[in-house]
DNA sequence: GAGCACTGC
């Protein structure tokens, strides 16, 4: 195994980085007691948050934005609402809003506060995330909701009338809703002075997080009665415990063999104590679990191995928090879900970092080892990598994403001088620039760069990237909405086949079945209605290679929901905008056209290709098609000559037509297309003559 | 011949 220094031999060196000795947290409230015996009543009291009640409500109560400092497990985001409530912010209707960034999150903060206040899940306190609302709009006083969730919201009650106090929880993430959020928060506060504002953030980020709230606004500032407008910071300390830390003593060259090892030694070595392992993605964790699960006889008995990912069912993931059984050892294979999400209440958790994250990533993962107890983290990398490669703090996703969504969502809002938004972290002017001409070529907004009525404001409506919501709309006009909101409902889930270790010729087989010479999103169609005709049979699902809990609706509620219920919400939508629900009976001309309405800022021309066989295929197909088997086709985007391949996973790999569309791009040692669609190049023109002048296209000889 | 995670009326 990977070698680490261990305790004992000779004294581990706790150095982190700059901002120094993170991980030695206070450990005043040792409760050897621990969970279990306490009522829920003194199980609170006992919260490092408590000691600070009175001066969180003070300080809410005299200021219109109070920033919370505080590691994880201080119990502030189960907390702070109740105290809120019970100070009286959750009177005359008045609700007290709480975000997070996840939903698993929401929903396992609402049932812990609903339980520590005796009441059921959905009345006096509910949560709201995609797809489940449950809340009760006479009784909910306290609500957790992704950040998401709320920005819709917005679209209704611009001004978040409803709520008096709004949290935004774990805001150090920086994710692109809880920025957009934040910048319309501070808006917000201007118009409704007696809103009160809690961001509950990290150490780091706290000082930049108040001078955001604290930035001079314009115009009138003179003092009124009121909340003072400068931020407060309170910080508050986490209930953590020791957490040794180990770095391995030279790089390791595969690291799911390194993690399996290293818990193996750990299982061997150490006391009782469940371990949590992150990994990259689900791949490495199956691997992992092959490996640790494949001989399992002798030693490693005892072992409890489980999975955890986005993907899961919601029953496997549940699994994750049940307690361990005497004399048995849980081992829990996560990716980042469990960065920021999980507590394990029942032991103490080792914990084994192997990616490249950033510091305070680390830190925050070592954090989840001593949330109940001292704990140990092994570091698959060495000292010096931590030291002298990593970075200190992750870019933010505003800084490094696409962000047409987030334009077009604060036009919606009426927002309407995007570029002088007051970001908490400011995209690149270029990114917004990129952005705010796609919406134009999608002609949803204008000359003035406003929201063009109705298709900007249809656009806005649908919860989709505006390319694909384009889409939807386009399909209105060619007779196809029910084939492409389908095509939507696919393309917006993780992936619809069922991939695991060593069945990869099997899925590939599988992919023929319904492989269609048109593309990815023709086959999505075909698969659809194989499940359909099937009677949604999960083993119709198996037996194609179709990852059931990919496709099915959550008819048993804890299932995650997926393709038909994002098509169902998608129909309902449709309807409202004034979509008629239509088939086109198989003319797959006019969806490849509505695909192509939407995507045509995407549109590749084959450059390269080495043709080396030649096959019929597929039965799928409405006519039969001789389709030409060549490598590594080289393509262009038609817009800025950006040279790119088809990814593998595509039915269109070594087909190579001349004309493509993409979805997305997966960037790795090249630009792979990932969900490929054929396309006829004067389209093009038909669909977006703004956007692409004749000349440009004109197919040359290949 | 293959990069990950997360989110949404």
């Amino acid at each position: 195994m990977s070698r680490f220094w261990k305790p004992g031999t000779e004294k581990p060196r706790l150095v982190e980085d700059e901002e120094g000795g993170v991980l030695f947290f206070s450990a005043s409230l040792t409760s050897s007691s621990g969970y279990g015996y306490a009522t829920l009543e003194k199980q609170r009291q006992r919260l490092p948050v408590y000691k600070y009640r009175t001066a969180i409500l003070y300080l809410v109560e005299t200021h219109a934005t109070t920033i919370i400092v505080g590691e994880t497990g201080s119990g502030k985001t189960t907390q702070i609402p109740q105290y809120l409530k019970e100070a009286g912010w959750a009177e005359g209707g008045r609700m007290i809003a709480c975000t997070q960034p996840r939903r698993l999150a929401v929903q396992t903060v609402a049932s812990r506060v609903s339980e520590e206040m005796g009441v059921r899940l959905g009345d006096e306190v509910g949560y709201t995330i995609r797809f489940e609302d449950i809340t009760n709009t006479e009784l909910t006083r306290i609500k957790f909701l992704t950040d998401g969730v709320l920005l819709r919201e917005m679209m209704d009650d611009p001004l978040l009338s409803k709520y008096s106090v709004i949290m935004v929880d774990e805001a150090h993430e920086r994710s692109l809703s809880t920025d957009i959020l934040l910048g319309l928060l501070k808006k917000i506060q201007r118009r409704r002075p007696e809103l009160r504002l809690v961001i509950s953030s990290a150490t780091i980020e706290a000082k930049s997080m108040a001078s955001f709230f604290n930035a001079r606004r314009q115009g009138r500032d003179d003092e009124e009665q009121g909340p003072r407008k400068e931020p407060a910071i309170l910080s508050v300390e986490g209930r953590g415990f020791n957490v040794q830390i180990f770095y391995a003593e030279e790089p390791v060259s595969d690291y799911i063999r390194a993690a399996v090892s290293t818990v193996v030694s750990i299982h061997d070595e150490e006391p009782t104590g469940d371990i949590l392992v992150f990994l990259t993605g689900q791949d490495d964790i199956d691997a992992a679990i092959q490996l640790l699960t494949e001989d399992s006889d002798g030693r490693k008995k005892g072992l409890i191995v489980l999975p955890l990912y986005s993907g899961l069912p919601r029953a496997d993931q549940d699994l994750v928090f049940s307690p361990t059984p005497r004399g048995k050892r849980k081992v829990v294979i996560s990716t980042n879900i469990a960065e920021t999400s999980l507590t394990l209440e029942v032991t103490d958790i080792e914990n084994l970092v192997v990616a490249p994250i950033s510091k305070a990533s680390a830190r925050q993962r070592a954090g989840r080892a001593g949330r109940v107890r001292p704990g140990k983290c092994y570091r698959l990398y060495t000292e010096e990598y931590f030291m002298n490669e990593m970075s200190a703090d992750g870019i933010p996703e505003m800084q490094r994403s696409n962000l047409v969504s987030t334009v077009i969502q604060l036009k919606a809002l009426g927002i309407d001088n995007i570029l002088g938004f007051d970001w908490p972290a400011s995209p690149s002017p270029e990114a917004l620039i990129r952005a705010l001409e796609v919406l134009y070529s999608l002609g949803v907004i204008d000359d003035d760069a406003k929201l063009t009525s109705p298709a900007g404001f249809q656009v806005a409506e649908i919860p989709l990237d505006p390319m694909v919501s384009k889409m939807i709309l386009a399909s209105n006009d060619y007779g196809c909405s029910e084939e492409v909101i389908t095509i939507a409902a696919v393309l917006s889930v993780q992936s619809i086949w069922f991939s695991a270790r060593g069945v990869q010729k099997e899925l590939d087989e599988a992919k023929l079945r319904f492989a269609a010479a048109e593309g990815d999103h023709v086959t999505f169609l075909n698969v659809h209605k194989g499940f359909i005709q099937s009677g949604k049979s999960s083993n119709w699902c198996h037996k194609n290679h179709v990852n059931y809990h990919a496709m099915v609706s959550g008819h048993l509620k804890h299932l995650q929901k997926k393709v038909d219920e994002i098509r169902q919400q998608l129909r309902r939508i449709a309807q409202r905008l004034g979509i008629a629900l239509k088939s086109c009976e198989g003319d797959m001309q006019v969806v490849r056209k509505a695909v192509t309405a939407g995507f045509f800022a995407n549109a590749c021309r084959l450059e390269v290709s080495i043709v080396s066989t030649c096959r019929e295929i597929f039965d799928f197909s409405p006519f039969k098609t001789k389709l030409a088997f060549s490598h590594n086709g080289l393509y262009k985007t038609i817009r800025s000559s950006q040279e790119v391949y088809i990814h593998p996973s595509s039915v269109l790999f070594r087909v190579n037509p001349k004309w493509v569309i993409f979805h997305s791009i997966v960037s790795t040692d090249r630009q792979y297309m990932r969900n490929v669609i054929s396309i006829d190049p004067s389209w093009l023109t038909e669909v977006a003559p703004q956007f692409y002048q004749q000349q440009q296209i004109n197919p040359r000889p290949l």
